[in-house]
Formats: structure tokens, C-alpha cells, sequence
DNA sequence: TAATAAATTAGCTCAAAAGCTAAACATAAT
DNA sequence: ATTATGTTTAGCTTTTGAGCTAATTTATTA
């Protein structure tokens, strides 16, 4: 669970792609091998990589075991993101859809700028 | 720029370090190289892969190059990352501290949490 | 109890990446 | 012009990590 072991589990597609798939609910490692071209094995190496950073869980069923997202872990993350963001943008709303051809253009640099300083 | 380059970047914890010293503004590459046990070489290599990904760009000044970390980029991870995260809190606000010991225990679990719903 | 199926572990190869020193490059100062 | 300083590039070694197949483990079913 340290942000080095996330950090690293996460810098894999094939693991980020799992993250992904984990994201509505929890998945048997067969469903998870399913959605690559890669061997079964080297999924499941991709999977205890995963488990050892905290990023998911394991629940035995019979003869299944399920992978769930251990969504907390990305918390750890999004902590360690979040005070590196860009500066909340002064203008929070955009103009009215009527006005918007004439209003000047104004960027959203960062979808939790409107958030920042109750942070 | 792309999310595989900038998680990658991610994945190093020197590569982290730097992004955390340019938090509050640029940095001639000798300043960081000072931060660290590593040879110059190494870290100016770590540098370049940051740059590959977007993560820093550099001006010179004379005889000295200052990165400055390029916060845009971190917004991709921040997007790619923000919608695995936990749901919200039903309870936003804590309880008073007078009440603290008394009120149910609320985990707050996830920083962006109160934020989620107007996101 | 043997056979089958799900999943992991073992053991290997190969490529990518991190580290180093030495050399080269770029600018400034003498 | 030469020297000095900041930085990167070249070239190398070593480690890490991703991928594979074969073998093993665990649980169900015939």
C-alpha cells in the first residue's frame, strides 16, 4: 500500500486496463484473463503485482477466485496528486450556452480546480 | 503525453522526488542534481524521460537549463484516475468537536469525495 | 478416486530501464 | 583562445520486469 508499489503497479497498461474492469465490481481472474491476448500466467503475475499494492483483493468462491478493486489504494494516489495540480482557474463557471460564441475562452485546466480550496 | 508515458514517468520514485521539488516553481537541473546521491548523468536521464512525458519543460538561461514541472500533464492522470475512485460520503461535514466523541464515526474516504457529485 | 477446470508457481528468455564513468557540448568568464 | 562550469550524450553493466511454457495446487464432478 505505498504509494512507490501503486505508483509502479500502475505503470502498466495491462494492469491499469484491469484497474478498469475492476471498476463497477469485483471479476473471476478467467473473466479477467479473457480480455487479453496474454497468457493466462502472465496475467496472473499482473494480478498479485496488483495485490501486493493494495490495488485489489481476493475472495475465494469454489473454484473461482474474485478480484475486486480496492478502491482506497488509488486514494493513497490521488493524495499524493492532488496538492501537484494546477491553480484553481478564477473563473469556475463557464458563460451561459447563449453567450458562449462571444464569451472569451476560458480553460479548465483541471477537473478538480473548482474544488481546490475547499480541499 | 499520453497516459502510458506519464504513469510510467510516475512509477519512479526519483522521478516522483522531482515533480515534488517543482511544486512551487522551476529549477536549474544542478539544484535537483544536488537533491540526490545519484550521478548527474542519472538524474539528468530522469529528467529527459519527464520530458518525454510531458511532465517538465525547460528554459535555458545562460549556462543553466530550469525545469519547471508542466501540471497539465498530471491532470491526465488526475483524469484517467478520478473516476475509479471511492463514491462519495454521504456525510460531508464532520461532526463539531465538541460532539467529535459522541458522533458516529465517519470515515472520510477519499479526498475528492465531497467534490464528486458537481465533478 | 480419477478426471477436469481454475488459478498460481517455477523456471526460463528477452527487453527495458536504472545506474555508472568518460566524453562531448554549450555558454560564460578570464 | 583557454579555462571553467553546467548539462547532456555515449557506451557500458546490472537489475528489473514482462512474457512464455510446463508443472503444481485447489476444488469440483464423474
Amino acid at each position: 500500500m505505498t504509494i512507490e508499489a501503486i505508483s509502479k503497479a500502475i505503470g502498466d497498461e495491462s494492469r491499469r486496463k484491469i484497474i478498469e474492469m475492476l471498476k463497477d465490481g469485483e471479476m473471476p481472474a478467467s473473466s479477467i484473463f479473457d480480455q487479453f491476448d496474454y497468457a493466462a500466467p502472465t496475467i496472473s503475475r499482473h494480478l498479485s503485482v496488483l495485490k501486493e499494492a493494495g490495488l485489489v483483493t481476493t475472495r475465494r468462491n469454489g473454484v473461482f477466485i474474485y478480484y475486486a478493486l480496492e478502491k482506497e489504494a488509488l486514494n493513497q494516489l490521488a493524495t499524493w496528486l492532488y496538492p501537484l495540480l494546477p491553480p484553481t482557474n478564477p473563473v469556475a463557471k463557464p458563460a451561459p450556452k447563449e453567450r458562449v460564441a462571444r464569451a472569451p475562452k476560458v480553460k479548465i485546466e483541471n477537473p478538480f480546480d473548482k474544488f481546490q480550496s475547499e480541499f
